[in-house]
RNA sequence: GCGCUUGUAGCUCAGCCGGAUAGAGCAUCGGCCUUCUAAGCCGAGGGUCGCAGGUUCGAGCCCUGCCAAGCGCGCCA
């Protein structure tokens, strides 16, 4: 209806200036919006407003002109011109109707479009360092994606989601010095564990798990473990000395076969940890992308060739830079270290590289906000590769501030105190947690109230909305109960038997989901869907306790079992995809 | 110090890329279950949209300055 009355309006529009009541060259860009407030009808439009300025005219009187040029429908039944120009659109409610058979015709299918069919997007989100579990800071990166990739998917994009895993670097490196020193301990070994290292109870159970299948293979005294380290930061040391010590320590004593076993158990228990909590979370990738092949194959080398050949990088201070600066980025930047190492830069630019080459026409990165400042760098090098650096959009998801109640909860993982993604669904379940992590903008800080989230009370806004869901299968038992059949076609054929205030409400809800669920894709804003469902369900339960739906009159009752199963379609397609369960009782 | 982001009801947040009287949930107060599930509904109170200017028919939204908060400013990842 939105898009008709637009093209009513052009077509007023170019009448007008083929009249030459119009400057021909005038370009206006024009809002046709649902209206708040019925007393302004259903639809209106600020046309003669924007219009107004550029032709230089009295909106009211352009309002005017533009009512008579415009064509006639039959589903408009008044046309008003209010405030300042507004001219307002009134709609036979009759005539929205067919939204309900639309709805019933395509059930599952209903609300998605065909916006981005032909174009491949993909979709990357988490990337966690493997070095510990996931923890509630991901979890909302997680959902965030994943509805994310729902929605693109849902309005026609192929899209593939990818899992950047970060197994190469110092961290990793760390981690496997970790799991080394307390299988150490294991061992019976006395060694002074790291302030740096990894502290958590998951490195115990990985050494555990090597000793066990490997015995004592990997053991070696302590003393010579700890033989002339530098000193750790609680004894008036530098904790990164100290910690890089260790790990080169370690590659010393283990050799690189027994080094490599070492770092592959961790990251493979880590790895394996994080795929089945994003799974038990509904998260899911097509692809897990590992960056040490883009160094193992040549990636990076190859790519940075290519930044050269270009004239891109230099040498200074021992050091190859990259000459970001160039680009709009505030300073150059490292690429390989004056020992020769690349920086996890190198890797980026690479993999971006690679990106690009799989022909994806949009890559979405979704990163932590604190990582914003990462951004320049690189578009640049997408940039200076010669590529279009519109077709990288980042979309930053804040850290949620983590409460008790009252009181902030701190976190660190190296220190292992942190409340990991597995602790927050177990306690609050899987479909609040999803729910309450998209239900605000991802890019603004959320305060995130462990004790609200954990509430099993009608605090919880998911059960709102699943409730209304849960009523419209309850009415359906009940009409099975009362032994009354269901006509669905005769149903269809009385909606004009809808006349109460509530059910054109609701038809006009149901009519905004696919353009919410077009826009939320678009904008890749899933608080857009639950603030709709949100808004849907209250409809619905307010026709609930306005209105009794298993009445004697039969063409009545199923007309209005049409509308609320149709609402029932819309509840359950837009909780799929926020991957929330609809369920039938609750 | 510089950059990015943010500041809306007691709390948590929306506000459809400049529109009509700024909304919702929670919390508070008062009503509604012999009728399809009360995890619901109805009603009430609650606002200098951080502050001060500016742009125009019109600003919570755009511009400038100030105040406050978060994040970022490595040859870390």
């Amino acid at each position: 209806m939105k898009k008709r009355l637009e093209t009513l309006l052009h077509t007023a529009l170019s009448t007008l200036t083929s009249t030459g009541a119009l400057p021909g060259d005038l370009a206006v860009s024009f809002q046709v919006e649902h209206t708040r407030d019925a007393k302004h009808g259903d639809f209106a439009t600020n046309l003669a407003m924007v219009a107004g300025k550029a032709a230089r005219m009295n909106p009211r009187q352009l309002a005017e002109q533009v009512i008579a040029a415009l064509p006639a429908d039959g589903a408009v039944t008044k046309i008003e011109i209010a405030g300042p120009g507004f001219i307002n659109f009134f709609i036979d409610p009759q005539s929205q109707f067919d939204v309900i058979r639309r709805v019933h015709d395509l059930g599952a299918a209903f609300g998605m479009s065909g916006v981005g069919a032909g174009k491949t997007v993909q979709v990357e989100f988490v990337s966690a360092n493997p070095t510990g579990p996931l923890h509630v800071g991901h979890g909302r990166g997680a959902a965030y994606g994943q509805v994310v990739a729902k929605l693109l998917k849902a309005v026609g994009f192929e899209v593939q989601r990818e899992y950047y895993v970060n197994d190469a670097g110092r961290q990793m490196d760390i981690l496997a010095a970790s799991v080394w020193l307390r299988y150490l301990e294991e061992c019976g070994e006395h060694i002074h564990f790291p302030y740096n290292g990894y502290r958590g109870d998951y490195v115990r159970s990985i050494a555990g798990d090597l000793l066990r299948r490997y015995g004592q293979r990997y053991r070696r005294p302590g003393a010579e473990v700890m033989a002339g380290l530098p000193a750790d930061e609680p004894q008036g040391g530098d904790k990164e000395i100290h910690i890089d010590a260790i790990v080169d320590r370690a590659k010393l004593l283990l050799g690189e076969i027994d080094y490599q076993t070492v770092f592959q158990a961790g990251l493979e228990n880590i790895l394996g940890d994080i795929r089945e909590d994003l799974a038990e979370f509904g998260v899911h990738y097509e692809q897990w992308f590992s960056e040490r092949s883009l160094s193992d194959s040549g990636a990076v080398v190859k790519a940075l060739e290519k930044l050269d050949a270009l004239g891109w990088l230099y040498r200074k201070d021992g050091a190859t830079w990259f000459a970001s600066t160039r680009l709009g980025d505030e300073k150059d930047r490292v690429v390989v270290r004056d020992n020769g190492q690349m920086t996890y830069f190198a890797s980026d630019i690479a993999y971006h590289l690679n990106k690009l080459e799989r022909g994806f026409d949009r890559i979405i990165n979704i990163w932590g906000a604190d990582h914003h400042g990462y951004i320049p760098r690189v578009k640049a090098s997408i940039q200076a590769l010669g590529a279009d650096a519109s077709r990288l959009e980042v979309l930053l998801v804040q850290f949620a501030v983590l409460y008790r109640g009252e009181e902030k909860v701190q976190m660190s993982t190296r220190s292992g105190e942190f409340v990991t993604l597995r602790q927050l669904r177990n306690e609050v379940g899987r479909d609040a947690c999803r729910f309450f992590y998209v239900m605000r903008k991802s890019d603004q800080h959320m305060d995130f109230d462990l004790q609200l989230a954990t509430s099993r009370s009608n605090e919880n806004p998911v059960y709102y909305v699943q409730y209304a869901h849960a009523r419209v299968c309850s009415v359906l038992r009940q009409l099975d109960e009362k032994g009354w059949e269901r006509n669905v076609p005769f149903g269809m054929d009385h909606l004009h038997r809808l006349v109460e205030s509530h059910e054109h409400t609701l038809v006009a809800g149901l009519v905004r989901y696919p353009e919410v669920i077009e826009r939320a894709a678009l904008q890749h804003e899933p608080h857009l869907l639950v603030h709709y469902l949100r808004e849907l369900a209250q409809e619905f339960h307010v026709y609930y306790n306005a209105h009794q739906f298993l009445v004697e009159d039969a063409p009545l009752r199923d007309a209005r079992l049409n509308l609320i199963t149709a609402v029932k379609q819309v509840l359950h397609n837009g909780l799929h995809l926020l991957d929330v369960s609809a369920p039938e009782t609750m």
